[in-house]
DNA sequence: GTGAAAGCGCTAACAG
DNA sequence: CTGTTAGCGCTTTCAC
């Protein structure tokens, strides 16, 4: 149907008596046509139902293909549910739609194959979402086909980088809780990397993680001098997640009086695990979180957290994903991140 | 950088010693070539850094693009985080991936103008997933341009739909809490159409919903015999809006005894208000959801729902634009719903 | 202002 | 098995 024989501009510039090349002109407005022809040749595309220049062969002329991947953990359902991943993605989303760029959406894994679509679709470049380590399938399809590009939260001499200040942000949060008094704090940690299993960390000896954010995050804490009383690594940064480590954590004699969770999410988990244990936060333990993303099923509670400008992480995605295809060098931002009060911590009590 | 000279299949067959047809098929395997050649051919597109054929000419010879297109409300950030959105369009990625299609995402709004991506952009057919009224932007662009369409949560003639059996399921829902003695009960609907306002619907007497999913649900209380004794019309199918629509239908004498939500957000907020006004569920009110999402934040409660299968829902749909893609003819599909037990009703006390 | 010509990089007939 | 030929549909110099 598609594929068939639609009709084409020459069909058009043959009908209104027009040479091809004005016709494309007409359409396209980039250069002098008479208005009277220019009438003509949209009359004409309308009577014999032209649709208007085949976008495919408009890329090939142009040598663009007009289009970004943007590569996502394998399985959509989770990333966007998680409102960090959604809230970026929308502002990659708007800023290459400001841009008429297409978004080409690649789910794709970490380990295993890169998906067909990354070694064979139409790309410009490509931004990688999401957590990947040094040695991701992806990353490495694309630099063999040489598609430029940009990958956040990591640290990669070989693509542009939109990189956060993590590690400012969890010292910023454990300084605030070692101000309010606390000494036991415990910490739920990112993924260290790809295995997703759940974990106790040595605190005074942690292995070095794969992904970036656990590594800043981790040497945040450290940077405001506290060694955690305990560390747990969770399978994933999601809420059940967060409860489990929440009941592996507060539900033992030695309870922290604080708990630092590397994202909401999992903070989130801490806190509904701490309302089951009948606990009161923050009057009998403080829980913070990070990313500063809108929870409002946790009412009437709101996350001691940091903010990372998601959107604006988005946008700078985009951004450079542009430059690059443009010709540009790859650069390397780093976003600021700022604290957001909240309702979950307070000061220790004795 | 990209669209600057690089290497093509001709430099390849030249520094072979073959002709372009020859090379062509060494790299598609889609002809008889003697192992020798292929091996040279390959060994000389390594030497000179040849990085594949070009996606974009291949797309061009072969008349498709490759590319499916997903339309989906002009917010990302919203769109995903809603479970609903993000398992379906977990969904038709798995599908689009196993047939190695590509997945254009493409945020609009139903009213304005449809964006520039939908008007311009590379594609075979496209899905429009979410909310669309009939006489949404986005469909006519689409229409306008010849590219065949998939509607999901609509009734359409002129493109394949996935539909649901919404009517059954909310009949089913009312009948079991009839069954539990229930006679006064309330209704949070979805949007009747793309307003975004809350406000109380006249039981006897609603509008007409432009959007299909309201107006089945609607006509499947109804087909149990119910008139509720309340109906509410919330902005947006967000957690937010249950709380706000919970407290309005919870806090005062004559409380229903159960309220039903077209959306399982909805009820979860729903939920969240009762539990604020200090009722107990299912004891004080019982709260029915739709759609069977996992909500582990609401634990330990569990919704009492009815399932719709999304991800199938979503395989299907990827399925139906790839058969347009391929001439099929449209065709209209409805999925069947399942009761999901929950927590969260039970018998009406007096 | 308009037209002729030359490809963008690839694939698919069709000969040989 | 391999080479020749002919485009896919469009844009863009460059003459006129």
């Amino acid at each position: 149907v598609r594929g068939a024989n639609r009709t084409t501009l020459a069909d058009v510039a043959a009908d209104a008596g027009v040479s091809v090349s004005t016709a494309s002109l007409a359409f396209s407005g980039a250069g002098p046509v008479a208005p009277a022809t220019r009438e003509r040749v949209l009359a004409s595309a309308a009577r014999i139902g032209y649709r208007g220049p085949n976008p495919v062969a408009r890329s090939l002329r142009r040598g663009q293909a007009g289009v970004i991947a943007v590569v996502v953990g394998d399985r959509l359902q989770r990333s966007f549910t998680d409102p960090v991943s959604a809230q970026t993605l929308d502002g990659i989303a708007q800023e290459l739609g400001d841009r008429e760029l297409g978004l080409l959406l690649v789910p794709s894994d970490t380990f295993g194959d890169a998906p067909a679509l990354l070694r064979h679709g139409a790309m410009d470049a490509a931004i990688i979402a999401g957590l990947s380590a040094p040695g991701d399938a992806a990353l490495q399809t694309l630099r063999e086909r040489g598609v430029p590009v940009v990958c956040l939260e990591a640290t990669r001499r070989d693509a542009a980088t939109i990189g956060l200040e993590d590690r400012a942000g969890t010292a910023e949060l454990t300084r605030r809780l070692l101000a309010l008094g606390h000494s036991r704090i415990a910490v739920v940690t990112l993924p260290f990397g790809p295995q997703r299993r759940r974990r106790f960390i040595d605190p005074e000896d942690p292995p070095r993680a794969a992904y970036t954010p656990t590594r800043n995050r981790w040497a945040g804490v450290r940077d405001a001098g506290v060694v955690p009383v305990l560390a747990l690594e969770p399978a994933m940064s999601l809420v059940e997640e967060g409860v489990a480590c929440g009941h592996l954590l507060l539900d033992r004699a030695d309870r922290p009086t604080a708990v630092i969770a590397f994202s909401d999410l999992l903070a989130a988990g801490v806190l509904l695990a701490a309302r089951e244990l009948g606990l009161r936060v923050p009057q009998d333990v403080s829980i913070a979180g990070f990313d500063g993303v809108d929870l409002p099923w946790l009412a009437p509670d709101v996350l001691t957290s940091v903010s990372q400008p998601l959107t604006e992480k988005g946008h700078a995605a985009a951004q450079a994903a542009a430059d690059l295809t443009a010709g540009g060098t790859p650069r390397h931002l780093l976003l600021p991140v700022t604290p957001r009060p909240g309702t979950t911590t307070g000061p220790v009590r004795r």
